[in-house]
DNA sequence: GTTGAGCGTT
């Protein structure tokens, strides 16, 4: 809900637009048909966003995930593990653990994606813990896929 | 079967 501005720079622009042709058919004033264009344009626009994919409302757009690394594993932890780790700290959607694409064996680290809010108390949960005899390192990825509510920058 | 700082995959 927040980086709409583009969005609403287009809309008003097309809106715009369509307030002008809609000017030019019209026998009434310039300024009411003017208005009249860019509130149908405005209500034509509002009703092809609420009918546009809904597969794509069906991706929980509501949660927010943030993709966390998480390095110094140990060697016999499996994603499970790891999964069941930091999902003591929240909602914990995808775990990867990296292995040597060669010999299949583990790099000792790894990617978890959950909750952004929870993200950050995992972080501060997790990070610098001892688990497995390893003090864990658990930090934001350098490449998030899915940073939506940062209000870092 | 080993190792120990790091930022990956459809």
């Amino acid at each position: 809900m927040k980086s709409n501005n583009q969005t609403t720079i287009t809309v008003i622009a097309i809106a715009i637009i369509g307030a002008l042709i809609f000017s030019m058919f019209s026998s009434t004033p310039p300024a009411i048909s003017f208005a009249l264009g860019a509130m149908l344009t405005g209500l034509a626009l509002r009703f092809m966003q609420e009918n546009k994919n809904p597969i794509l409302d069906e991706l929980d757009p509501s949660q927010s995930s943030k993709t966390l690394y998480v390095g110094n594993l140990p060697y016999r932890a499996n994603e499970s593990d790891v999964k069941n780790l930091f999902a003591e700290h929240g909602d914990v959607f995808a775990v990867r653990l990296m292995k040597d694409k060669r010999t299949g064996k583990r790099r000792g680290f790894g990617f978890v994606v959950m909750n952004s809010q929870d993200a950050e108390n995992a972080i501060d949960q997790l990070n610098n813990q001892e688990y497995g005899q390893r003090t864990l390192k658990v930090r934001e990825a350098n490449e998030p896929k899915n940073a939506d509510s940062l209000d870092l920058e």
